[in-house]
DNA sequence: TTTCATATATAGGGAAATCCTATCATTCAA
DNA sequence: TTGAATGATAGGATTTCCCTATATATGAAA
């Protein structure tokens, strides 16, 4: 077996902080794997590095002759990966945009996507409307978003993420999930949608008008997760992605109620900087792109 | 994602011998893995390190920059990895041995895993009768050998390995292997077995002894492998290991025996200088070890 | 040009390593 | 003696890694 760079940093850290739990914390990783890392890189250099003093664990002096190659080694490794950081145009701070129906679907998993990439950054968050957050991009006020229907200037590039899924979802109280369900049918419920402009009203007002008919109990609201507990509540009926209602479906708190006519279905899009594309920007785009599709925000196409 | 050491070394080698090809020979690989390496390299810096030139590759100029640190890093790596085997007593050289009948059933193997293992040395194989390498073990002549049932000085250290599968075999055209075969069965067939003083002999004598009989038709050789040949061909009957009668046990060229009464099982010992044990030597250790155990040398216990 | 030889890229499946959770063992301090 | 802190170990799930087979691209030879 050889030494490998990882385990190689797994003893550099122990030896910085003194422990194999604070190695374990700096590296993101649990106390046994930081063991066993130092436990195969004995193996492999057929050497023990460390012996046990009372709880703590001690160099052993094979241990400290290895010490400045390490150090060295670290160093080095660092310069490497450190290199082209210098000339990437995003580096440190990444100011992200996307609307709350898709935060919540998947930002959650997008950071821990980021992370666990080891791109790591400042994470700026901006939860608005389309509509504001491309004023936002055209102003560079923000370096990547993820929007609906973009009409950007020229220095913000566009690039088709998928078409966005949505549903009319109710409370099983209501028992409107059985049967198929046209406009006439909602007229009597209460709607819940976000105020104007928005393309939720939008899609709400073009359902209802395919029938020459208007919702007759239209509330608004602009925050979608207090949209989603309402109509989990029984409240109400609403538009939603099914993406953000994961936990409510599962309990049977909300059912998807099957429409007619379909949705009018939004093109999803990302939008960033066209001067800050570099490293960084392809794996946030890749990753971006990555937790979308792994998400249930998109339709199969 | 981020570099590793593996991906570097295959960065290092590609830049000293100027193909992807001889990159992979020299690390013992496939050029695809060396490929996938360099790309995922290319990947985890957000910086391409080659491009192509005709059908070679040329370093680009983010390439050329980081080859100063490359070389560094090798370097440092080699010293980490090269500092115990100065302490090593076996280094560089490994004087082994082994019967012929160890030898033929796990040789190859071991050595495929010794290399495997990055135990590289120099290996000067001695295959001699047990007594024969008992002796040569007692005068240090050899570093590690595989015994049967050894009586040694003090200096060598002994470690038992397991229990030898031995049986009669025959060619199919002598019709012995459908029923339970004794002494009385064979006295007329010639029998083959290596000369006094050998476990095999003795195993022979032993067998027959036990119905107060002996051998009628006894021919000797000294190469085991020309036993097997003989008995492949139908020219007598012996006792070997079926380990070392694989492919002619495929191929039907032989046919193990079920006899009565059942063959003596010799024991099988490891046997080593007690003053080069060190990394080299756990290693070559644990080599047999798996080998032997993976063989069919053994009897299950 | 066509064909062959050389060099790298890509796909996919199987083997091996890696890492995590859960749990245990030891030490030290309250 | 108990509780808190530190490592070790076991088992299982995931991920990575590497190989075979095949495709692509280039240059040389027929």
């Amino acid at each position: 077996m050889k030494a490998t760079l990882s385990q190689i940093e797994a003893f550099y850290w122990i030896t910085r902080l003194g422990s194999f739990r604070a190695a374990a914390m700096q590296l993101n990783l649990t106390q046994p794997t930081v063991s066993l890392r130092i436990h195969n890189l004995e193996e492999s250099l057929g050497v023990r590095l460390f012996k046990r003093a009372g709880r703590k664990m001690r160099l052993t002096d094979d241990g400290t002759t290895l010490l400045p190659d390490v150090g060295s080694m670290m160093q080095l490794a660092g310069q490497i990966s450190a290199r082209q950081r210098l000339v990437d145009p995003l580096h440190g701070r990444l100011r992200l945009g996307a609307p709350a129906s898709i935060a919540l679907g998947c930002m959650a998993e997008l950071l821990g996507t980021l992370e666990k990439r080891d791109a790591r950054f400042d994470v700026a968050l901006t939860i608005e409307k389309s509509s504001i957050l491309q004023r936002r991009l055209n102003e560079r006020e923000i370096d990547v978003a993820i929007v609906v229907e973009p009409d950007v200037k020229p220095h913000v590039r566009v690039a088709p993420l998928g078409i966005m899924k949505h549903a009319w979802f109710a409370s099983p109280r209501l028992s409107l999930a059985r049967r198929w369900i046209g406009p006439a049918d909602l007229m009597p419920h209460q709607v819940f949608t976000q105020p104007e402009p928005s393309n939720l009203m939008t899609l709400v007002m073009t359902w209802f008008g395919s029938a020459g008919l208007e919702p007759k109990r239209l509330g608004t609201c602009d925050s979608i997760s207090v949209i989603a507990r309402l109509t989990a509540a029984g409240e109400g009926v609403s538009i939603l992605s099914p993406a953000i209602l994961g936990t409510e479906l599962c309990l049977g708190k909300v059912e998807m109620l099957k429409t007619r006519p379909t949705l009018v279905r939004p093109r999803l899009y990302l939008a960033y900087q066209a001067d800050k594309v570099g490293h960084g920007m392809k794996l946030v785009i890749q990753a971006i792109r990555d937790c979308v599709i792994g998400s249930s925000l998109l339709a199969r196409r």
